[in-house]
DNA sequence: ACCAATGCGTTATGAAATAACATAACCCGC
DNA sequence: GCGGGTTATGTTATTTCATAACGCATTGGT
């Protein structure tokens, strides 16, 4: 990962049992007050996300699929990741070519992450992107979605080694 | 482009001529006072970089490397790239899987881009990171890169439709 | 019941990037 | 100028990532 300290894949846990049910009853209900619908394979990727301890590579979601170790077909995760991307309850990580649950309150255009390069662990956070909003209508530009990827070393492997 | 105004690929004019020398030129003296070697090839996709009229595609540059119409090899455009990325003389644009030259002064770890989902252009710019680094900094995280990718309409698609 | 719209399954293919290994050019102390 | 480490290139093959295209199934409205 660029950096290398012999951490075992750490932070940012998955969800299980009761926290993994009532995350995706959240996204159940949030997609009935909007009228849109939490089809099985979408329902499944999104667990995936969810159980995952990282960000997830489409190929990985796609051999973790099937309970039974069956794979998925790829159009099957790719086109449910758009729908998640869509809604707001995953965020692909470009840099990463990754794709992770998303971590905040509501759905938004912007997503931010930090990206760390020794354990692979990528946490969103929510900064202020109104110098950035300013300088890109100054340009007269109309913005109408943010990402900004940061690279660097998480607070665990920024310590150690 | 997502959007779909009928603009001919506008803005972002290529270099030419004494422009585009002048250029290479300068990323040439550049190389020298830091003993780095701008070897044929990547003096050669750089050179594509900069006369092109936005983002180029790797298999863009592999295509148009030779000048007898012989495409490169991939690793050959990859490693100039890579080469281009590591001096500033060019960005990756994540979001698009595509490359443009530096356009900003000096060598940065920071890249920010406006891209036009109607024309295809991206303006890179330098915005104040500040709140972004402030707040990395904050949840203990060492940044070391950020890019920053910002995706709507341009003046020109802006305007006319 | 019918129809339009949306989503899914499936096959195949396209696009983006890298692995691995051999050869060549460069730099530098001697 | 010659050896020897280092850096860069050429080449073949493969891996990884993503989408096109088509027909069928399900849904929801009238």
């Amino acid at each position: 990962m660029g950096v290398d300290c012999r951490h075992t894949e750490s932070a940012q846990p998955g969800l299980e049992g009761a926290a993994l049910a009532s995350a995706v009853a959240a996204a159940e209900s949030k997609c009935e007050r909007t009228r849109e619908r939490l089809t099985p394979p979408r329902r499944r990727v999104l667990e995936l996300l969810l159980e995952a301890d990282g960000p997830m590579k489409a190929y990985d979601l796609i051999a973790a699929y099937g309970q039974d170790g069956e794979p998925a077909k790829p159009p099957t995760v790719y086109r449910a990741l758009e729908f998640l991307e869509r809604l707001g309850f995953a965020h692909r990580i470009e840099s990463l070519n990754a794709y992770v649950p998303c971590r905040m309150e509501g759905t938004s255009h912007r997503a931010a992450f930090l990206i760390c390069e020794c354990c692979g662990t990528a946490e969103e956070f929510e900064p202020d992107f109104a110098p950035q909003f300013a300088a890109a209508e100054a340009a007269g530009y109309a913005v109408r979605t943010v990402t900004l990827e940061a690279r660097g070393l998480c607070p665990a492997c920024k310590g150690g080694a």
